[in-house]
DNA sequence: AACTATTCATAACA
DNA sequence: TTGTTATGAATAGTT
């Protein structure tokens, strides 16, 4: 549609490809805005020139038309959704969560992108399965996101994921370690009472048998 | 382009409605096909139709080619992401990841939506002024993620985000019962011996005083 | 799914 | 960039 047929394939000259790259552009979110009019359709649209500049279009406003045509407002929805209202179906959904957690526990130390590929796809199947019908189709829109900018985004996504968890699962275990003090002061504290009361009368046990004997005692149930 | 000249509006006739969709989003998709390979750009496109189909194209392997010019192959960078090797600046990072823990644990109880906008909004700032540079524009396309399809899917993926982090919190709310429970066992154990001991000589005292006096005293450790 | 009269998008040029 | 124009593409209405 110009003076010449283009063959689709890298325009080389440098500058026409750069004007061939601002028309085509502003020419494909024209046509993508007017399929979302003409349509009702949602349209999302994201262009990344080589030069790092981002450029993107979206129906915006689809969404909540969509959500209205379920029979609810958009504002309802939200509240729907709040996890305070823990109506949602967990029921197989509670699989993965388990899943993802012994994930987490099992590479805690040692966190590699194959396990966190493989607990995302865990995540996209439980995903496209659960969940109330009032929210599937947001949810098929968010699975889209994995899917269409590919496993680069994707892996990006989990590696923030994984990135938030293990900050929390590292304060767990301070939090267990705070615990495991609180057991030996526990300990000490009951010692020093024994000594105190044998010394009163007699002395049967001395400190270090205190410790080994209560302590270990208590330790397996930690893990 | 055709017959007569098309307004651009929602067409109302059904049967034109969904002819003119899939001729459009055909269209739509090849364009962007198109300025993807002319202009080495990286697009991605996203089509839901009223009837809740979904539709997508990817430049797909356009992120590799990204990376390859920053020098590094995509392999490669995947290494370096990966979170063993901790090179990854946190600097200011830092102060996002104890924010969102500070959050979880405020809202633990009541998890509200906004609280959770509120955050994605700390974590979307945290993103677009940290990382490494090398991942800079991956983290872009990311944060970009949130912005196209607005609102409606950053708070699923808040949600979504919300939830796995609950169920960590859970865990970790286990296990401090767990050590809880330790903490009662070691009392009740040394309880006995005392016991035991006091037996053999004197009664100094009850049972009800040892886990009254010593069990209090470790409890706010553990907020 | 095809056809085709039209309108539209844009390649080359300025 | 931005504008113009000749031309190839896309598609609205029709079958």
């Amino acid at each position: 549609m110009g003076r010449k047929k283009l063959e689709i394939k890298r325009i080389e000259k440098n500058s026409s490809r750069q004007v061939t790259f601002c028309k085509r552009r502003n020419g494909l979110i024209e046509k993508a805005r007017q399929l979302s009019v003409l349509c009702e359709a949602s349209v999302g649209l994201l262009v990344v020139s080589a030069s790092d500049k981002l450029y993107s279009f979206s129906s915006g406003d689809r969404l909540e038309k969509i959500l209205d045509r379920y029979g609810k407002k958009h504002a309802d929805d939200l509240n729907a959704l709040d996890l305070q209202s823990k109506s949602l179906n967990y029921s197989s959904h509670h699989e993965l969560l388990e899943l993802v957690e012994s994930k987490l526990v099992e590479s805690i130390d040692d966190v590699s992108v194959d396990s966190l590929v493989e607990l995302e796809d865990h995540l996209e199947t439980a995903l496209s399965v659960t969940r109330a019908r009032k929210v599937h189709r947001l949810y098929n829109v968010f699975s889209l996101f994995t899917l269409f900018v590919e496993n680069d985004c994707a892996l990006i996504f989990n590696l923030l994921q994984a990135e938030l968890m293990l900050k929390l699962v590292e304060s767990l275990k301070e939090k267990e370690n705070l615990l495991k003090e609180e057991n030996q002061v526990l300990a000490s504290q009951i010692e020093k009472k024994n000594l105190e009361g044998a010394e009163a009368d007699n002395i049967e046990m001395s400190s270090g048998q205190i410790s080994d004997i209560n302590l270990p005692v208590t330790l397996p149930l930690l893990n």
